[in-house]
DNA sequence: CTGAAAGCGCTAACAC
DNA sequence: GTGTTAGCGCTTTCAG
């Protein structure tokens, strides 16, 4: 390895001098200057970033923790910070938690020891205490998901408008009887999306039909649809209120053959790739998580990272708003039939 | 900060004991261990890094650099890739290229700068020679892309055979006019797919049908696409030669309602979330890439990072091989004709 | 303009 | 068993 003490010694000067010379200090003569640069480049040198660190100068490394980077959702999310940090020098490390609070709090605690400039997290369910506590050293934001026990710097999504909008689409288009399939409430933001469905049916005064499932497991979600069909007076549309869950829904009503969206509508949560390939071509609630998250990783680096002088901002929020795409899945509700003849799914 | 100072000057004991007693060295009396792992954790010390890199440990951090994390193809290798580095206690960086050579140059400087461990690199089409001489020194391994001029360690796909096995796939069903389209060949990896296309049809001594598109380009992949249709001999069935491409053709096929595989077979590559939704489900070329990156992963760390002792191999290569998912999207070919019936694309 | 030296936090060789 | 000390590579006074 390269260091300045052999670039030194190569040029027969002091070790500061090089020093200097790196770092285009004034007090250096252009004749040195020029020297030392073209030796350095030549000999391949690279400035150790620990040995900097060490005297003072904060790491450049921004940590993005995150439940798992497969989902598009997620790599949206990465990709967006990604572009802002290295335009502003910072690197970024990736911490996949896998939603399992002891495993976050183990990158956290790796993190910390790497003297991470800043962490921006989606936080777990049910992050652990300590974790609060590291995180108080540390700048960071939360993201989509919000935690108050982990401070009061976020950026999420709007769920509940979301689901609510939704809701009313179906509820405009003649659909009395509406399914709403979410994770089961121990996600804070499960039952908010819940909320937004409550208000909407309260509103209208119509029979809402909720549906808990465990949002990682994909089983949970096809039994669901199959239990939502076998019913005696089934629902004549569905909202489905997670991504995952989405993708299990889909499949299966395909799988099933159910004429959406003669037989029922459907409206999915995000706008993953392939969405708008589904049957009719998907109706779904688009999430600005691209937006989202470029705003953030701005905020974030200029209000916490750089912008030292001004004391960091202990308390922001905001809350963008999701957009309904309105494809072929949903349409107007018939009147009520227990049953309705089934084609084939055609396009073959 | 808490440092190993902090906890000695509490403790009224030398800096070493401390540091002795945190790495459990038998030499310390059980009770002062004890009492300093006890204000380790009060006061919520975590270990400096960069200190510990700087006094000869080498970093625990390895780099991944690739194109762009959305493409599920690389969103899977960067979760199979963090959970194998995970257990080996590493850290994973995540370096964005777009395949800009100057940025990945640019990131690698950066990774060497911070003693990366090692780099696991999807190389961009024309590396700077730069980027080859940094890599020197650097542990690191080549991943689905493979450039002589980096290095001899890489793990792949044998894409010249997979799309072999499409065409023969194609052939077989009495398919003789088949259209290959693909990238144009200044990737070498572009060029070989096409070696594998022309093979299986020099063989069967087929009429092959070669299209070249931009990649990084969707309405280029269109536009071929309402080329092919507008032949007075229109090809029977047609094969994608990269994943981006395929979103295009699938979305143009689409728009066209051209009907698949009646007027016209298709195979896909890669096997996105949502190619078994679009039309009568996409036949398609599954790349086993969770595997690769999980084999390399292994590989990667046991053999370049960990076991240090014998001297690191300086050339080892994989070939992976893909296979044919079959699904609606590809039929027996019929019998020539020029103008086909359409219907509209029905399930709805 | 340039050199010498201290010190960031940690570890390991060398005392006692 | 425990304390002292040197030094990793770099920046940054303080001297010349």
């Amino acid at each position: 390895m390269i260091t300045t003490k052999d670039i030194a010694q190569r040029l027969q000067v002091s070790i500061s001098t090089v020093g200097r010379a790196l770092s285009d200090d004034p007090r250096i003569s252009q004749a040195t200057r020029q020297r030392v640069q073209n030796a350095a480049r030549e000999m391949g040198y690279v400035a150790h970033r620990a040995a900097r660190m060490l005297r003072g100068s904060g790491s450049n490394m921004v940590a993005l923790m995150l439940p798992d980077i497969r989902h598009s959702f997620y790599s949206t999310v990465a990709h967006a910070l990604s572009e802002c940090l290295e335009k502003e020098q910072f690197q970024l490390t990736l911490s996949e938690t896998g939603d399992d609070p002891a495993r976050e709090l183990r990158h956290l605690r790796e993190l910390a020891g790497a003297q991470a400039a800043g962490v921006i997290l989606v936080p777990s369910m049910k992050p652990l205490p300590e974790l609060a506590r590291l995180l108080r050293s540390i700048p960071h934001v939360q993201l989509l998901r919000h935690q108050p026990s982990l401070g009061d710097l976020s950026f999420g999504i709007d769920f509940s408008r979301a689901v609510e909008d939704a809701t009313r689409h179906l509820l405009q288009r003649g659909h009395r009887r509406i399914a709403y399939l979410g994770a089961d409430a121990s996600l804070s933001t499960a039952t908010e999306r819940l909320r937004g469905f409550r208000a909407a049916m309260r509103e209208a005064d119509a029979q809402g039909l909720e549906v808990q499932t465990d949002p990682s497991d994909a089983e949970s979600g096809r039994q669901a649809v199959r239990r939502l069909l076998a019913l005696r007076t089934k629902p004549t549309a569905v909202i489905v209120g997670s991504v995952r869950l989405t993708y299990a829904v889909l499949d299966e009503l395909r799988a099933l053959n159910v004429q959406v969206p003669d037989e029922l509508s459907v409206i999915g949560f995000g706008d993953e790739p392939g969405f708008n390939w589904w049957g009719p071509g998907l109706t779904t609630v688009s999430l600005p998580v691209a937006d989202l998250a470029t705003t953030c990783a701005l905020w974030f680096v200029h209000h916490q990272l750089k912008h030292k002088g001004t004391p960091p901002v202990s308390s922001f929020a905001t809350l963008s708003s999701a957009t309904l795409i309105v494809r072929g899945s949903t349409a107007e509700a018939r009147s009520a039939r227990t049953t309705s003849p089934r084609r084939p799914t055609a396009q073959a």
